[in-house]
DNA sequence: ATGAAAGCGCTAACAA
DNA sequence: TTGTTAGCGCTTTCAT
């Protein structure tokens, strides 16, 4: 029924050696034989199986991707970002969501690694020993993008979120004078807490004692910004502003000021992170950290595929630039 | 080097049949075998290999989703509706953007299928008869999801968007009375076409002339929305409302009309399609048609997995319900 | 309940 | 330049 490269061969009076040469452009073909080989390939309509090639080569052209959650926009710039170097290098990506969730993280290298995908591209919340030792018995290489190993074990692309942290955090108390609030997610996975880090060095070099009022964790998602702000306009003393871990709950906190009859900037400023596209789509227009996302994701997987190709890497955690955007949403 | 069903088989003491036979939970294998092969599958870190053993069975576990772009937030959301149904049937997803380029689509569903999916999940812009063709000879089913295919020949899950367009304009145009605008893209894509169709129609039940000028056609992108603004406050007789085809331009076009001292919605009113979540993250709150974006995604995986397992069918092109959330754009 | 053996469709030495 | 021949690691009859 289906057509194999063994059909071709016969129909083409040459050796199933010759057909596999032709169809992976290997020079050693006349190009008499050649052409024929191909005119017989079109005409019988033949599609390489690559399921076949993969078992006989050991290599699937497939690589892995382990991302918290394909339908936040921050991991969709990055994902794009792995799939177009990806697309240039001829590699699939099989995706998959794992929702931060350890054991899922954990189950997805699991099946990857049965796909025989060549390499994996890692997104997520906490690295612990566990992972680090699975990806460190993984036959193919893994690489970290917007993760942060503690170890530096593995090799990774990031940004310096604490340092990004505090530069944002110091540019609003110099502002100020006062604590900014901090409104984040929980500090359980690592890049949450390299920000947290980075607030409270902002605040310790100030001498300022930090109020555990002013700082409000929840989920990554834009109500808790919302949340956020119903809690500060209960204190009698409320901050006169805010650093957001991630810009959708930046986008959150300006709205749950603004439903609150509050002006941002004048009455609240807002500083937020990541940059994401949404970021200049709010009024005010949002102040945040950017970080490179799409970058992020196009360099891990390049650096990647060194590692696949058995590519000298110079540098094995790769730290991408960041800077400050300032908007509307800060004086 | 790499632990195979045949160490395993040896250390065992059984067949590699045997172990086969336990690893795919086989139920004809006595209890006491069952324990010794899992028993040294653990010990020996045995790991079976999907790429063999899909090239035995013709079965990859792996479906092909073709996607305009993933980093659109309307196409990442569809996407993990895709993903969750396809994870609860054990699939998992090779994902590729195509950014609506034909030749792109093409060549995307050719490497699919050379890597042997079991299935595809196509989303696109225009169905040519050279798409139809591909998917008539492909060895897999293939199911279009928020795609619309002019024939019908090809099982697809949408909604109907003639008849969204139809009731939105409408809606406007009984407020005041005058020709809505309408901003969108391109009507090179069928889903736009038929957008535009329902707008025409319900100018044309109401007996207005369209106006030219109140028809603006741009890009996907929110910049769309800011020139389209530009253009109609050029107009002595600017538009008193706009329909749009995509939220995310409409939010340039309420951030435009701002942007220039207009008030929404009462200067101004805007209308969009799909509700995002960027439709309640913007003041005013967007009203627009509510399209269940998850659940196009996740009823198109649903219905490609009956297609695989060869369950009967009662819908084979499926229409989900869409509805008018009335938020603060709108008088 | 278990084993033997023949493929699945291709790549990659090795020969010629 | 071309062909021959082993596998790659597994599933799947068919026996036993």
């Amino acid at each position: 029924m289906t057509v194999t490269i063994y059909d071709v061969a016969r129909e083409a009076n040459v050796s199933m050696a010759t057909v596999s040469r032709v169809v992976n452009g290997n020079p050693n073909v006349k190009p008499t034989t050649r052409k024929k080989v191909l005119a017989t390939i079109e005409q019988l309509g033949y599609r390489p199986n690559a399921v076949a090639r993969g078992l006989a080569s050991k290599k699937t052209t497939t690589i892995g991707a382990i991302i918290p959650d394909i339908s936040n926009i921050f991991f969709s710039e990055l994902a794009r970002g792995i799939e177009d170097i990806a697309t240039m290098y001829k590699y699939n990506i099989i995706l998959s969501s794992s929702d931060q969730n350890k054991d899922k993280e954990l189950e997805l290298i699991n099946t990857m690694l049965e796909k025989q995908v060549d390499g994996i591209l890692f997104m997520g919340g906490n690295i612990t020993e566990e992972h680090i030792h699975q990806f460190q018995t993984s036959s193919v290489p893994v690489v970290l993008a917007s993760t942060y190993d503690p170890t530096d074990t593995i090799p990774s692309v990031n940004i310096d979120y604490e340092l990004a942290a505090y530069e944002a955090t110091k540019s609003l108390i110099e502002k100020t004078n006062k604590q900014p609030a901090l409104v984040g997610s929980e500090s359980d996975t690592s890049v949450n807490a390299l920000k947290t880090n980075g607030y409270l060095r902002a605040l310790k070099e100030s001498d300022i004692e930090p109020n555990e009022d002013y700082i409000y964790k929840g989920s990554y998602a834009y109500s808790t910004g919302i949340d956020a702000m119903e809690e500060f306009l209960k204190l009698e003393d409320r901050p006169a502003s805010v650093f957001v871990m991630y810009d959708e709950i930046a986008l959150g906190v300006i709205h749950g000021a603004q439903d609150n009859g509050l002006t941002v900037p004048e009455d609240i400023e807002v500083f937020g992170f990541d940059n994401i596209r949404l970021a200049s789509m709010v009024r005010p227009k949002l102040t945040t950290v950017v970080q490179p996302t799409y970058d992020i994701g196009a360099v891990g997987m390049r650096l990647l595929t060194k590692y696949m190709n058995d590519e000298e890497v110079e540098e094995k955690n790769v730290v991408l630039p960041h800077r400050m955007e300032f908007r509307d949403s800060t004086k």
